[in-house]
DNA sequence: AGGATTTGACCCTA
DNA sequence: TAGGGTCAAATCCT
């Protein structure tokens, strides 16, 4: 054990030296010292996951993730609690200009997809850009993980008269479409804690009180909704039993182009027992939010057969991850996976991409 | 001026 | 029928 937290404690340093480095030259860095540097942060933590992961493995793991989400359930946890614990001493509490929220939906949706047996569908856009295909498979699963909300309470009074609107469009409420659920501390900002940004860009099209519940859902589409048909929706919530951390359910995919980074929801599709699985212990924290992976039965019914860390720095997330959801896939990707959210998963409006602006344009 | 937000009404599903 | 999701007029914001 103190052999692993050794090897995280350096992770952890060698990480802030590449954040360091990365903000001094913001417009100056090379990607070859990038991708080393990831790589060593890289060996670093895969050292202490394999060494958690043969202390974990005496105490337990059952393959089977039930439906019932097993909240309490989290063998094993207290030891990835205890790294938590040591990254987030280690000085990676705040959110990191670099390390935006932004990848976080994209490192569990990429560790999802790694462990998925089945071959995501995609294409290449014309613009290079990679466009995820809809997903038709009826029995889809999200994830759980977080997002903006809007400051509420401004005096908009949107009122319209009792008679209104002649028919409306058809308007189903148990679409099949993937959810991703997802769960973000607050960001505080001034005096108003929000979730963090995601990288797209939402308008918000609705706010309901809903039964037993202290908060207000709010309901927010693609502001590409329009321009390219984007059908792209989240829910954000903020939890009764913890007000400081927001439950986004993203539901469809983005078709705009908005973001380098679209959510590679589809490519979880189908649910297979590889995903299940493969996503080993549940880990529940008040410091850490988390990935909860959904499986929605043909009839609608959803389950979660998963949990993932997803709100932490992208190096540690990425390690977990890849711990996490695919100790048979071990080594295979991680470096591919810290390059992907180096260089890929910034939004349009994130701080890597004004870095490599000129990479998409 | 045009886009975003608010919010009561409407409508669908369980 | 209740509750949740969406619509769209009114209003705010830039």
């Amino acid at each position: 054990m103190d052999e692993a937290i050794t090897n995280i404690l350096e992770g952890c340093k060698l990480a802030r030296e590449l954040e360091t480095s990365i903000m001094k030259q913001v417009f100056n860095i090379s990607p070859d010292y990038l991708m080393k540097s990831s790589e060593e942060i890289v060996t670093a933590f895969t050292a202490a996951m394999n060494l958690l992961t043969s202390l974990n493995s005496s105490l337990h793991v059952s393959s089977s993730m039930g439906g019932d989400g097993g909240e309490g359930g989290s063998h094993g946890a207290t030891s990835i609690i205890q790294a938590l614990n040591l990254f987030q001493s280690a000085g990676f509490e705040q959110p990191s200009m670099f390390f935006h929220p932004t990848h976080y939906p994209r490192v569990a949706s990429e560790m999802a997809t790694v462990s998925a047996v089945a071959t995501p569908v995609m294409e290449l856009g014309g613009s290079g850009y990679v466009n995820v295909l809809e997903s038709t498979n009826p029995e889809v699963i999200g994830s759980h993980g977080g997002a903006r909300l809007t400051p509420e309470g401004s005096s908009g009074s949107g009122r319209r008269p009792a008679e209104s609107t002649g028919q409306r469009s058809t308007r189903r409420r148990r679409d099949n479409t993937e959810r991703v659920i997802q769960r973000f501390p607050a960001v505080r900002t001034g005096n108003s804690e929000m979730p963090p940004d995601d990288g797209y860009t939402w308008r918000k099209y609705g706010q309901k009180d809903i039964l037993g519940c202290r908060f207000p859902r709010s309901y927010f589409r693609c502001t590409h909704k329009n321009y390219y048909g984007c059908e792209a929706k989240k829910q954000v919530q903020r939890l009764d039993e913890d007000p400081y951390t927001y439950e986004v359910v993203y539901c469809g995919q983005h078709s705009c182009l908005t973001s380098t980074t679209p959510l590679l929801i589809s490519s979880l599709a189908p649910v297979n027992t590889a995903v299940t699985s493969a996503v080993a212990p549940i880990i529940t924290s008040a410091t850490a939010s988390s990935t909860t992976y959904v499986a929605t039965n043909p009839r609608g019914e959803s389950s979660m057969i998963g949990t993932t860390l997803s709100e932490m720095t992208p190096s540690t997330s990425i390690h977990l991850g890849n711990w996490l959801t695919s100790r048979d896939l071990a080594d295979t990707r991680p470096v591919a996976d810290m390059a992907d959210v180096l260089f890929n998963s910034g939004s349009s409006s994130s701080s890597m991409d004004a870095i490599f602006y000129s990479k998409h344009d």
